[in-house]
DNA sequence: TCCTCATGTGGACAATTGTCCGCTTCTGAT
DNA sequence: ATCAGAAGCGGACAATTGTCCACATGAGGA
C-alpha cells in the first residue's frame, strides 16, 4: 500500500506532547512559589550562566527553603526541563503544524524536524546541557526518558512509517531503531562538541545527516541540497 | 582512483593509540601509591558498583590522601578512564590487526570496528557510564576530547576515506562528520537506553546501523545480513 | 466560625566532590 | 655522604547536592 501525502489515516496523528508541568490542584501559596522559582532562576541563569547558579542560591533568592525547592523540582535537571516547557512547546506546535498542512511528504516533514532540532539546540544549548549533566548516575538514562524525548521519538517513528507508506523508505526498515539513530547526532553533547570544537555549521550537520539518511554512504551527499 | 582492499597507501596507517596512562619518569614511591590507588578502585567498584564508591573512598582503603588522588587523576571520571587502559587497548590492537591483513575492504573493516564498540559498550557499561556522568559542567566535552574517541573518530575517518577510495561510498561524503554519525548511536547513554530500556538486543542495533550506513532509509536493512 | 489534616515550608544535616597548602620524601648533583 | 629542590603526600576545608523532619498554613467540612 503506497499513501499520498495528504492521505493520513488515523494511527498517524502526531502524539501530543505532555510534560506534565503545571498541577492543577495546587495550592494558592505553592503555585505562588513556583512561579517565583522559575522566574528567580531564569533571571540568574541569563546573568551568570547555568552552571554557575547553585539550587540553594536559587532558594535563597526566591525566598523559598530547600525543602521546597526539591519537593517541586527533584534535582536541578527538572528544574531546567520545566524551564524548556515553553520552548518545546513552540517545537511541537511548529512539528503538529506541518503534520496538519499535509502538503509536504513525511520524509520532507522529517528534514524540517531534524532542521528544527538543530534551531532548538543551538536556542536552549546551556539548559540542555544542564539538563544532561543532571542525568548522572542512578539518573543516567532520565535524559531518555524524559517526555520530550519521548515525544520526539514517537514522532520520528511515525514519521518513518509515513515514509514507509508513501515509498520513500524500505518496508523492511526497523523504525523504532531508526528513528535513535536519526536522532543520536542530535544529542546535546556531540552537537556542541561539532559546532565548538570542530567548528562545523548547524547546515553541514543536518546537511550530511539527511544525505545519510536519504541514502547512507553510497548516495550522493553532495545533490542532497533538497 | 579506485585501490583494492590490500593497495593502502602511507596516509592510510591506522593512527596510534596514545592514551598517556603511564608516565615514564615517575617516582618510584608515586609510581607504588598509583597502582595501589588503581587496584583498589578496581577492586571496590567490583565489589559494590562504581557508582556507590567515592573518592574518598577509595583514597582511604588505598591509603592515599585527596592530594595524592586528584593529583593523579583530576576526576573520578580520569580515573575510570585509566581503568578502561587495557580494554581500549584491546580494541585498538583488534582494529590494527584486521587493517594489517588486509583481507577485508574497508566497509567490512567499519562492520567489524562497529561490532567491537557495540562488545565495547556491554563489557566496560559501567566505566563507561562513570566516565560520562564526570563529564559535565566545565567538562561537559570531555567525552570527546578523550584520547581514546579521538582515536575512534579518526580511525573511522580513515576507513570510510578508504571505503571512498574502494568505491564503497561517494566521493562526496562528508567523512568527517559521518564519522561521528557512524559513532553516535553506539553513544554509552543511547545504548545503554535501547538495551535495557527498550530490550533491543546487540545484533539489531548494530545490523540496522549498519543497513542504515550501507543505503540510508531507502534500502532494504533487511538483506544486509553481511 | 472553627477544626482538621493534607499540603506546603524552610533550615539543619549528611555526603560527595574537588582544592589548598604546609610537610615529607626521593633523586641526582656535588 | 650531604644537600637542595622538585615531586609527592595527606588531611583540613569550601562548595554543592539532595534529604529529613518539625512546624506552619490554607481549604473544605461541621
Amino acid at each position: 500500500m503506497v499513501r499520498k501525502p495528504g492521505d493520513v489515516g488515523e494511527r498517524y496523528e502526531i502524539p501530543a506532547l505532555d510534560f506534565g508541568v503545571l498541577p492543577h490542584g495546587e495550592r494558592r501559596d505553592a503555585a505562588e512559589s513556583r512561579r517565583r522559582v522559575l522566574d528567580t532562576a531564569r533571571e540568574l541563569f541569563e546573568e551568570r550562566g547555568v552552571d554557575a547558579v547553585s539550587m540553594h542560591e536559587i532558594g535563597r533568592a526566591a525566598g523559598v527553603g530547600q525543602g521546597t525547592l526539591y519537593r517541586r523540582y527533584e534535582h536541578k535537571g527538572a528544574l531546567c526541563s520545566a524551564l524548556l516547557f515553553e520552548s518545546t512547546e513552540r517545537f511541537y506546535e511548529g512539528v503538529r503544524a506541518r503534520a496538519e498542512k499535509g502538503d509536504d511528504t513525511a520524509l520532507i516533514q522529517l528534514w524540517r524536524l531534524i532542521d528544527d532540532l538543530a534551531v532548538f539546540n543551538e536556542e536552549n544549548a546551556p539548559l540542555l546541557g544542564a539538563v544532561r549533566d543532571a542525568a548522572g548516575g542512578e539518573r543516567r538514562m532520565e535524559m531518555y526518558r524524559n517526555p520530550f524525548y519521548g515525544w520526539l521519538r514517537a514522532t520520528v517513528i511515525l514519521l518513518l512509517r509515513r515514509a514507509v507508506d508513501e515509498g520513500d523508505a524500505t518496508p523492511n526498515l526497523d523504525v523504532e531503531y531508526a528513528a535513535d539513530f536519526v536522532l543520536a547526532p542530535l544529542n546535546i553533547d556531540l552537537y556542541l562538541f561539532q559546532r565548538h570544537e570542530l567548528g562545523m555549521q548547524p547546515a553541514r550537520i543536518t546537511g550530511v545527516l539527511r544525505g545519510l539518511l536519504l541514502d547512507g554512504l553510497r548516495g550522493g551527499a553532495g545533490r542532497l541540497s533538497e
